[in-house]
DNA sequence: TTGAAAGCGATACCAT
DNA sequence: ATGGTATCGCTTTCAA
């Protein structure tokens, strides 16, 4: 059914209906509660490509996502669609091809000229972000989870990555250990490099020498956890604990560990930086792993929050938001051996 | 730009720029090719919300996701995005509230009625499942991820549950095992159904009776893999072997067997089905885990596929697409102790 | 092979 | 508080 036959069998105007419908002030309330009934009623809805092309909103934010299936896509999804829920605003995912950077650039200006999607959301983006740049310059409104050093303006929702680690090495130094491995995340990423300076920032407090054979970076694999824990384990001498950069790392680390022989929580002590996953939880591992812990539910879900903001009109500048991280110790954690 | 300034930046008439870019047969080789020439150069893109509201086409598939964290969603996208990345077909990923049934009947309605989406993925189907009657009822085209045997028809795309677990089952029968326990997924859900029946079919061809007492449903959580392993392993006797319906499943058994100081791969064997992840991958386990394997990210792609054919007028009685599983054998089976 | 003009189904300005 | 109508930007029929 279309608004003008709908309206019709109101006996109003289309402009009536439409304005009953879109809350507008000027339509008596008796009107608008006949309007709202009747269309429940009848089921008329309107016609969003209609909506779209005469508002010029496309009342949908685009998130691109990354082929190298991150597990944590789909809790920040579930976050963002949590919220946006209630809205009437769709979320519109585009696949972006990581060994095709050009291409990603090109997709945004693709989503961003056509007019689908009113704002977008940019994921892991690096110091020097050339998404970053071309959305300024299109002038679409997009909100970063995540930082970046470019030179221009852009709304972020983080994490405190930096004071997470650093707060996570110091602990660790704390009890008493001097050889500390990380597994970062991949290189060149603005979270990653932030984890490195809070690593190091903590053993440069501690006047402990940083030792590049104790870093990786890659992908957060269950796989690369363990190869990379396993070559550390295989240096003399070895390091007594990890942080690892995601929960597959700590898995990979743990793995690591027993295949060697090794006992997590007296022999290797782990934090990991835990996203909060509903399947898999720190508290359940064995030993229970110790965490620096962010919900990545919440980061999708008020991401929706600062992106409906931005496009009410809040001002970029304004739209900045670091997130404390908990630091939550368990098992896996404690003093090195002979410490 | 719009149609009409680029229409008169070339010389030629809307209509004429408008058959040449949709690649209509009658214009000529020679304008074709100037236009997306142009169109290039100048950045000239068709404003998409008109291009809908004109065909009455949405230009796009809309996937329902749970909130239940599912972590193969994102798998299952990534394949689905890859294949329309190269249609100019959008995904638009609507929330639904697990806890509200209700609800989600009505999301489906509105995604119909409102014209966003050309066609509709429903995921996780009951064998009389609601989704299924109201998307046949509205005339919206859909594709079932998994089947249901509900008295409508559907299109669908599924692996062969009962197959790869009735094979799973009847492997560890051959080795030896007779208390079998089998962690299932979340009752209800007609691939748990199809799972049961291979196991149940398994053990009566060997003439094992079902033990209800080895049998349990959930959602695909290391935790309740781990607690419902406790439980069955509490048991007198216990259970040798363990058929898991999932990855996150099988971590938390090889938690459980090992917190009662139990081998995997000697004291206890695991069969999982792996949907194929890259963060977690079951020849990385230790003891690497055998699995029944079938890639999540194929079945997202495959679907798209199927979806477009729909969408270009193939009937939906021909589209049913059932997958073969594979087993592949690894460390995690061995007779059990004493056989 | 090309073009003119009538939709597509809403919104929002201008009247009343 | 309500209604008439131009408008959004493209597609598609009909005519040339």
């Amino acid at each position: 059914m279309k608004l003008r036959e709908f309206a019709q069998q109101l006996g109003l105007s289309p402009t009536t209906v439409s304005r009953a419908l879109s809350g507008y002030p000027e339509v008596s309330e008796k009107t608008r509660k006949r309007v709202a009934e009747e269309a429940t009623r009848l089921g008329y809805r309107p016609n969003i490509n209609a909506v779209r092309l005469a508002t010029g909103r496309a009342g949908a934010i685009g998130v691109v996502m990354g082929r190298s299936g991150e597990f944590h896509f789909s809790e920040f999804m579930g976050g963002l669609a949590e919220r946006l829920g209630t809205e009437d605003i769709d979320i519109l995912v585009s696949p972006m091809d990581d060994k095709n950077p050009t291409g990603e650039i090109q997709l945004y200006s693709r989503l961003a000229v056509s007019g689908r999607v009113d704002a977008v959301i940019v994921h892991s983006p690096e110091p020097n972000d050339e998404r970053i740049a071309l959305l300024h310059k299109l002038g679409m409104p997009f909100l970063v989870h995540g930082r970046s050093d470019i030179d221009v303006p852009h709304a972020w929702l983080d994490i405190d990555n930096e004071g997470a680690i650093r707060r996570a090495t110091s602990h660790l130094i704390d009890l008493g250990h001097r050889r500390i491995a990380m597994i970062n995340g991949r290189q060149g990423r603005t979270f990653s490099l932030h984890r490195d300076k809070g690593y190091r920032d903590a053993l440069q407090a501690r006047g402990i020498a940083f030792d590049p054979r104790l870093v990786a970076h890659g992908n957060f694999t269950d796989e690369l956890g363990f190869r990379f824990a396993r070559s550390f384990l295989e240096q003399t001498p070895r390091p007594t604990a990890f942080v690892a950069g995601s929960m597959m790392t700590a898995l990979g680390i743990y793995r690591a560990a027993r295949s060697m022989g090794l006992e997590i929580g007296r022999e290797v002590s782990v934090i990991a930086h835990d996203d909060v996953f509903p399947y898999l939880t720190a508290d359940n591992m064995v030993p229970s792993l110790s965490a620096t812990r962010s919900s990545m539910r919440a980061a999708g879900a008020r991401s929706a929050d600062l992106v409906l903001q931005l496009l009410s009109g809040r001002p970029t500048e304004e739209v900045h938001e670091l997130w404390p991280v908990e630091l939550i110790l368990r098992e896996s954690t404690a003093p090195p051996q002979g410490a």
